[in-house]
DNA sequence: ATTATCTATAGATCTATAGATAATGC
DNA sequence: ATTATCTATAGATCTATAGATAATGC
């Protein structure tokens, strides 16, 4: 292994040799890439403050470096955001389209809500500073995040499809698929706001599975039954 | 009646014959005071916007006065989020209080929490501007609002106690009281997402009820009945 | 005299750009 | 030469205060 050409590779033992100017106060072996400092800095002020209320100052000093350092990484704040957001919709919305091809197959509608539902929750409760809490603020509403809105609006879509699918014949009777997404996302983004108080755990993730079930009307037994589907179907597609 | 002595009374015919200053640009007759027009106006900006985001400048203008008029009525930015915050949850709970009150004795605990839900669900569902976003904003975790969110506990709390109450002994065994009322809480709060696309309707409150009652492991016919005693205490009590 | 506005402005930001500089790479 | 930082700063905010002013009330 030829050491110091690789772009993304191992800081060196204890030397900096950086390409760049050497920053002011000097790097933390982080691991992360300026660029990933930057994201990551940014993730943790947008949640504890929102997006507005956080200056390019107060990220820059976050990482270590000057204000305007940013903006050889970024074009500027929105970006960040931007990237923030894809990055975090993304993963689970490639899971899940693999998931509803195979529906009306080999596996149950019910088990493959609980798949969505348990994979969308895990990856909230996983996902580093909470970065889910981003989805509430205010700015996302903006045309400068279409596209974040197109995914998860595909998302909820999934969700109601899935329960819809999964439903019992009354509730499907009363319930639209629309209404159905968007009280089952809303539920696994539950997540979210527990995460604001305390770590999340497998009580945590059970209830609210088991919650989106009985939503969809499903009696304690076929509750029962999606759960094993579902960790069958997950351990077998090993997501 | 005397005419022109009320404070809060009904502006004059055609003329402003109002105290203070004359603004600028004259006083559209909206019949609110000027504090209530600049809450308003605040509420409108911080739920499209957010707080920071929102200009002390943008508030003034949607009124129609100056900057730093503002001041006479609020000493600051902050204080305006306070007042529009714990107005919007006292209401849900001084009602909230009556009825808990009466649970263990002539209520069932499911009808108690359908009821509750349905009270919940409407203030949001009709709260002007969809005041409830702001529950959501980064700025509200700061220690300025340790009022509103001990309100808002209480109020989860409650979702709690009652949904615990109505539950069936596979949910009460599973899930604990905190982590029914997160969810409960976040359920109908599902109104406030959804007023953000379109309007609400009786199936999206039906819809909403529903899921709670399910979620509490109740049965298509417990459900039935939880919706005819919350239907009996609502216009009982005459809410 | 009291009230509710106004004008003007201080002082503190904040974002983004211009251009210099200190490393490594060739 | 290239890269990733730095310093410096322009220009645009934004919040809050000071003090003037135009009404009504007494």
């Amino acid at each position: 292994m030829t050491a110091g050409c690789e772009d993304g590779g191992m800081p060196a033992d204890d030397r900096p040799a950086r390409l760049g100017r050497p920053r002011a106060q000097p790097d933390t072996a982080s691991g992360l890439s300026p660029r990933d400092q930057i994201l990551d800095a940014a993730a943790a002020l947008f949640v504890e403050n929102g997006f507005s209320a956080t200056s390019t100052r107060a990220i820059a000093e976050r990482v270590g470096i000057r204000q305007a350092s940013l903006y050889y990484h970024f074009a500027g704040k929105d970006d960040l955001l931007v990237e923030l957001l894809t990055t975090s919709v993304r993963p689970s919305l490639d899971v899940v389209r693999g998931l509803v091809d195979r529906v009306p197959g080999s596996v149950s509608a019910a088990g493959a809500l609980a798949a969505l539902v348990l994979i969308d929750v895990d990856t909230l409760a996983r996902t580093p500073h909470n970065i889910g809490t981003l989805y509430m603020l205010p700015e996302v509403q903006g045309d400068r995040y279409d596209g974040f809105r197109a995914d998860r609006q595909e998302l909820q879509d999934t969700y109601g499809r899935l329960g819809t699918l999964a439903a019992t014949a009354d509730i499907r009777a009363t319930v639209t698929p629309e209404r159905l997404g968007g009280i089952l996302i809303q539920l696994a983004e539950t997540v979210i706001q527990l995460r604001r108080d305390r770590e999340v755990d497998d009580q945590d993730r059970e209830a609210i599975t088991g919650t989106c079930l009985r939503a969809c009307g499903l009696t304690p037994d076929a509750v029962a039954t999606a759960r094993r589907d579902a960790t069958a179907l997950l351990t077998a597609a090993s997501v």
